[in-house]
This record gives C-alpha cells, structure tokens and sequence, in this order.
DNA sequence: GCTCTTCGATTACAGTTGTAATAGATTACG
DNA sequence: CGTAATCTATTACAACTGTAATCGAAGAGC
C-alpha cells in the first residue's frame, strides 16, 4: 500500500535538490547545492545518493564514468504521503484538526490569512 | 535546544493513552488500552513505557509492587514540537505554504471549511 | 518456608538513519 | 605504460525504532 517510497529526513534534502533542478545532476552537483547548506561529506552526500537509488525514488543514467542522477517520483506525491503519515500519527488522521491547529498556533503574516480565506472561500464555491 | 524529548510514532501511541487517561496509569493499563488497537504484545509496552521514562517524557510513582506512569509534557507541547519539525523538514520551515497545501488538497467537510474560515478571521480582528 | 506468578529491568536483534571510510574500477596525465 | 586522481560500490558503525524475550526480585498461595 505504500506507494511511494520512504525518504528519511536527510534524503529528503537531496531528493528537494533534484526536485529544484528539474534536470538530472551528477553527483557532485548535488554534493555542491546540498552539501553548502548542510554541511555534509561528500562521502556522506553520495551516500544517500546510493539509498534513494536503491530505494527507488532516485534513478540515473550513466554519462561516461559519471552518473547523472534524477528523481523517479515527484515532490508533490511525497509530500502527500509525508503529509499523510504525519496526520496520522499525530492528528490521528483527522485533518482538520490538524489545520485548526496551524492556523490558531503559527505564526501568519495578515496576507497569508487573508490568502488562506480565499482558498477556503474558493473551495466552498467549488463545493468540495 | 531540542527542549522536548523526541518522541518516535510508537511511542506516541502509549503517550496518547496517558495524555487521554489524565490520571496515572499502571503499566497493565497502557496495555490494555494500546494493545488493544495496536496488537502489541504486553513486552512491546512495557519496553516502550521504559524508553519514554528513559527520555523523560514519562515518570512513574510506585505504588507496591506497581507503577503508575504519567506524562512529564503535555500533549500540546508535543504536538507543537512534531508539528515544528514536519514543516520544517517539508516545507522548509514555512507554515503558509504548509496550510495552503492541506487546503487545497485535503478532505475537508463544508463545516470545517466554514470552521477554519472563522478562525481565520477571529485571528484577522484579533490582530495575530 | 518453598514455589509459582507478576512486575519491572536488562538484554536482544534486525531494520533505518545519519554520517562516513575503504575498495575497486576507470580515466587522465605524464 | 604506470601512477595519480576520480567515480561509484561496498562496508562501517553507532543511535534510534519496532518488537520482543529473558532475568531477578517481590509477593501470593499452599
């Protein structure tokens, strides 16, 4: 039933950056654009290469000795399915409490509220 | 800085029944009521109830031979805490685009729409 | 008092994750 | 060619998780 593959905290940092690329990258790009912000090895950055692939959420073609690396799977179904296991374990599946716990605890600029209402309003039009 | 303990998804399980029992509970209890559901053998909890004691999430009073478990942290506190690191690791971070996902992809009834529509704008007057 | 039952405490063990190091193959340089 | 540099593949290893089993002490029954 699990569709997609499970991606790890860390995993998902390099998965985003393959995301963002749009095109496949080879290792080292990906070691260049994750490993800044984070602070890795690239020993560590190739690593995870090597589980997303086996994992099934990376594949790549070979370039001469190098691998060009791409995802298999798009962000927005993982960040369904993230989202969903995430509600449910905490929110017990409900969504909507959930939300209501968002939007009474985070912090929101007036113009996210306001952008929110109209998503709401223009849900409400579409019915459902 | 991690100023509550991390909890992982099993352990929550046994968490919920504490926080939902509101009074301590023996160890036979938290089976009952967490078996039941989860199909865990007596083992499973009790080693699971050792570990949130170990990561102080839990603390015990013996009574006899028996001890009564109670939650060191508060449901809310915890929620806040998973819910800050799921954005985090999701959205960077970043709840608006968090809640405009749940909004526009999640089930919602109409009353719940109407619902966070409210609370919306409770915040809105309120001024966050 | 001795034995069986009941608890909590300690230990187990495999899979995942974070974080790499080492080994092997291939290529590029001299 | 031989050697160094560069990739990927394989291996490492400790912490955390899920899921228990075993050990030891304390009380319950006979």
């Amino acid at each position: 039933m699990a569709r997609h593959p499970t991606i790890s905290d860390a995993e998902w940092d390099v998965m985003e950056v393959l995301w963002a690329a749009g095109a496949p990258l080879m290792a080292n790009d990906v070691v260049d654009r994750v490993g800044k912000a984070n602070q890795w090895s690239p020993r560590t950055v190739k690593s995870l290469l090597n589980r997303l692939v086996k994992k099934s959420a990376l594949d790549f073609e070979a370039e001469g000795k190098r691998y060009l690396y791409f995802p298999t799977v798009s962000r927005a179904e993982c960040v369904r399915s993230r989202s969903k296991s995430f509600v449910a374990s905490v929110f017990g599946g409900a969504v909507g409490p959930m939300l209501a716990h968002f939007v009474n605890e985070a912090p929101l600029t007036p113009d996210e509220i306001r952008e929110l209402k109209e998503m709401l309003e223009r849900r409400e039009r579409k019915g459902r």
